[in-house]
DNA sequence: CCTAAGATTGAGACCGGACTCACATCGATT
DNA sequence: AATCGATGTGAGTCCGGTCTCAATCTTAGG
């Protein structure tokens, strides 16, 4: 309890305008700091404001400069440590702008998102960083646009829509890790996601994700250049649970014809996915080869250390932040915007595949690992 | 680019009054869904209001009933895990109750926390939810706590502050894991955290994280009850950064008098303790054991999977966010505040102490290891 | 047919700041 | 000493809603 009493209302302008014996506008002055006021009255005003411990209310002063200072987030998955990581990115770039950042959830679900986004809205939020849940349905995302609202994308792109977006080239990294495994030997390599799709997986359909998409098309055009068909079949979207990411992870490795290398599109999958592949008592690289999108500290303590796709998650969401902000206040948007990209890091988790393996005399166990 | 051109000056009331032909009062009403309105006008002008596509200004409306429908959630660190799962647990709960989020980082910094604390308020967030960077430093949490805003303590307590919190019983579980490592043969346990002490630590210090402190204690205790003395000089505050963790972790168990076991206070040490071990050449169990606070995924992925204490961390941060928002709501707190629980969760990683292994002709390599 | 309770409605105050505008004040200019 | 631009200052409006209050309309009861 402090001196005198507890919970009266809020202490306003007005009051310490009284208590400093001078006009309103005069105290509102000092205190905001804008046009021109007497060292006197200043001073008798910070006095009074001290005195009764004045603070303003950003909701009225949001109200009339039109600015709240605010940036809303919108993400699929804050337990997700990649998201976790991005979040952080942008709110330690926005906390040194001087912006507060309001975070939304939205399980990777469409409604959601249109739901989160228009209660950011009304929020009067400045500007807005959305991870959107699909590519393809961005209609929400397109009004925001088109009302003028600063709108920047992270990770995945939207179709059609002109915003700028932060997010790291997925075809050519997935590329160039496909074209790694295929080296090794793996002909048959699976990829496990959660996207959720209403139609199983078939080359050329179009996907809700560009980010999945993108990752799919640069498989694709690693295989047709070693002139290798891409095995489709083992496109295995709809992950959802940890219990339908062990059955995946089940069917794939003991069918007939199974993959002898397993990519799991992000760090909650590659969780599921190298459990059950312990569980099945299949040694990696040995028996199955593993490559994971992210790199996450916990990947170098397991035997062997995960052979894994590092984005600079933390960077771009200070970039997305940092775009946003530029927006925000109206400067240009940089003209080239830093293509982000993402790193192969070789560690022990990708092998010579079991057939190749016979037939080449040399390759045994892991590849050339790369120290970190 | 819509029907009617871009960035159009937002729709009010008043717009919207006048095309459905009746007064701002009767607009708001209707829209506002409160007072008496006649169907006729209701119709007109929810029809108006779809037509000119209007969304209310929750600023203004926050600015005259006093409620933002925005609580204020301040946590040390959303890149850690712990705090990313408690946040989807508070933003979950939140958004059911038609809530929402604004989260800050203070990086476990209380000059920050006090920041973050004075822009919540400023911006006149319902209720705080606030993770304490120290349980000493919490002027600013009594004021808030004074002023009559609502707040919940997550994770740990401040002193003298009798405010809701959401906690477990770190005392015990501490007390509990450490009986267990005892019984193991350990006598030389060491202990270490990112905690920031100015003074290196002393048996009977007061500390600034009741968490930590709670630990201590219990571990104490444990030691006195087998009527052993508490290795207090294994007892490592003020591990920040990986490499100082390394060097920590180095110290401790290639000193003299060497820790047979240690226990990470967190997931973020944790991994880098491991890492550490592993560089080390020592194996886990046989030649150090191991424990941490936090049962993350990973955990289980190691060889051998690690020995946690598990803390319901989604559920505090559910069990948070309702208390915050009965109080908000005016309505008594819970009677009884259910006391969360952490659990030892056994895996692989504690095994019996190597000088004791000596000793006992039977046991060898880790202890009985309970499933999942 | 008249009257009063109850339903509708509009004018305008109000929330707490920012900001415009007209009106001083004041030292400097010539 | 009269004039002028540069401050200072206070009254009052505005932002976009909510809400009070008095006026007007209905409509059922007498």
């Amino acid at each position: 309890m402090s001196s005198d009493g507890a919970r009266r209302r809020d202490v306003t302008v007005a009051d310490v305008a009284k208590a400093a014996q001078v006009s309103k506008a005069q105290a509102a002055r000092a205190l905001g700091n804008y046009g021109a006021v007497s060292d006197d009255v200043r001073a008798r005003v910070l006095a009074a404001a001290e005195e009764l411990d004045y603070r303003p209310n950003e909701l009225a002063r949001s109200m009339n400069t039109g600015k709240s200072h605010t940036i809303g987030v919108v993400v699929g998955d804050i337990e997700n440590p990649h998201f976790g990581l991005a979040t952080r990115g942008i709110s330690d770039t926005a906390k040194k702008s001087g912006f507060n950042v309001i975070l939304i959830n939205t399980d990777e679900n469409t409604a959601a998102e249109v739901d989160a986004v228009r209660v950011l809205l009304d929020k009067r939020v400045d500007g807005l960083i959305v991870a959107p849940a699909s590519s393809v349905e961005t209609q929400h995302l397109q009004r925001v646009h088109d009302s003028g609202r600063p709108l920047v994308l992270l990770d995945r792109s939207a179709e059609g829509l002109a915003v700028e977006t932060v997010a790291v080239d997925m075809a050519g990294i997935s590329y160039e890790s496909t074209r790694y495994l295929i080296e090794a030997g793996h002909r048959r390599i699976a990829f496990i996601s959660t996207l959720r799709t209403d139609v199983p997986y078939s080359e050329g359909a179009t996907l809700d994700s560009s980010q999945i998409s993108d990752r799919l098309d640069g498989m694709q055009r690693a295989f047709r250049d070693a002139g290798l068909p891409a095995p489709g079949d083992l496109v295995r979207l709809n992950a959802g649970d940890a219990e339908s990411i062990r059955n995946i992870t089940r069917e794939v490795l003991l069918q007939p014809d199974p993959a002898t290398a397993v990519v799991a599109s992000d760090g909650l999958i590659a969780l599921s996915v190298v459990e059950t592949i312990q569980e099945l008592g299949l040694k990696i690289p040995d028996d199955v080869s593993f490559l994971m999108y992210d790199d996450f500290a916990w990947t170098r303590l397991t035997t062997p250390p995960l052979t894994v796709i590092a984005q600079p998650v933390y960077d771009m969401g200070a970039a997305a932040a940092k775009a946003l902000i530029r927006q925000i206040e109206g400067r240009p948007p940089r003209a080239a915007r830093p293509e982000f990209s993402a790193k192969l890091i070789l560690r022990g988790s990708v092998g010579v595949a079991p057939a190749a393996a016979m037939g080449s005399a040399s390759a045994k166990g892991s590849l050339e690992v790369q120290a970190l």
